[in-house]
DNA sequence: AGCTGATAATTGACAGAGTCCAGAATCTGT
DNA sequence: ACAGATTCTGGACTCTGTCAATTATCAGCT
């Protein structure tokens, strides 16, 4: 049953708790930060270091058992949904952020007209809008910042809805 | 001639040098970042506080006189290539960035299947790959990094290619 | 089971991007 | 030229992520 182990061990890396805590940690709430992944992880072991959390990750992701995304004006996000290829979807306004499957499926799922010698693959698209209750509050239209601020104090998180990852 | 006073009035707000120099080297280096952005301008004009820096790239991003973009693993860059919704082209070895054309044109040149009630208004494309030096350098193949960092040291700085400016 | 070398976690210091704040300077319309 | 609004300056601060040295843990072997 418990899958992670043998998938880490296929990837010829150590099992250990710290790992096993952040993989289920990260298939339980797609789009977590780093930060918010250490205190999970930290209430559930009692302990673990921050460099662990970075270091963990960046194995998993370099085994590809986790991705990494980081839209525009987010810090690194972690997910456990890989190799479908699928699409993020956010709003920016509250930043809510949505999973959205791709279309074609396959990678790369777009190709560009030049790709100046480049071997691509991966197409990555993020689709940028409003989501249903920020339209709602706001006047419509001028989907932009009112704040000079680049992206004022983060907006909070961005909330992440797992109904997408069924 | 001066058409960045123009625009600046256009959209009223103030006209200072800072701004015009800001407009200017963005537009000579495309995908610049605001510490090289700062570098240069103040190398240009004596002095300029990093504040002013920040404060004049929000306006003008606000105004959509220049476009901020911030791929993966990378800090804020801006360009000046606005409306023509182009998209961007990555080395993952060595950084080097490209624009490419839009084969669509219009925004959102992409709609998802499903949108969950968003008002989507931009599709953001990001191509991934490795350009044609880095794929004479490496063997083929495994276009990942060898590093467990994320982003070993930022690898110098994404580099830009103005070709694609024309 | 107990060793042992390799792998992983901890700790603490550090760097860089971006923000906040209060005061001084500059711009613009009248 | 004046006054009010906007912008710039300088410094302190937060947060994400990294580096390096030390300690702890895992897994294969006898």
């Amino acid at each position: 049953m418990n899958t992670a182990v043998e998938l880490l061990r296929e990837h010829g890396v150590q099992v250990t708790a710290q790992r096993l805590a952040i993989m289920r940690v990260v298939a339980e709430q797609p789009h977590i930060t780093a930060g918010e992944l250490g205190d999970v992880v930290r209430s559930q072991l009692g302990s673990i270091s921050r460099q662990a959390i970075y270091d963990s990750l960046g194995v998993l992701v370099d085994k590809k058992l986790i991705r990494r995304i980081q839209p525009a004006g987010s810090v690194g996000r972690y997910e456990s949904r890989v190799g479908d290829n699928h699409h993020h979807l956010i709003c920016r306004v509250c930043r809510m952020m949505f999973d959205v499957d791709c279309a074609v499926g396959e990678v790369p799922c777009l190709t560009a007209d030049d790709t100046h010698g480049f071997e691509v693959n991966e197409a990555e698209v993020t689709y940028w809008g409003r989501c249903p209750t920020c339209r709602a509050d706001d006047p419509p239209d001028d989907v932009g910042r009112r704040r000079s601020a680049v992206f004022p104090h983060e907006q909070a998180t961005i909330h992440n809805d797992s109904r997408s990852m069924t």
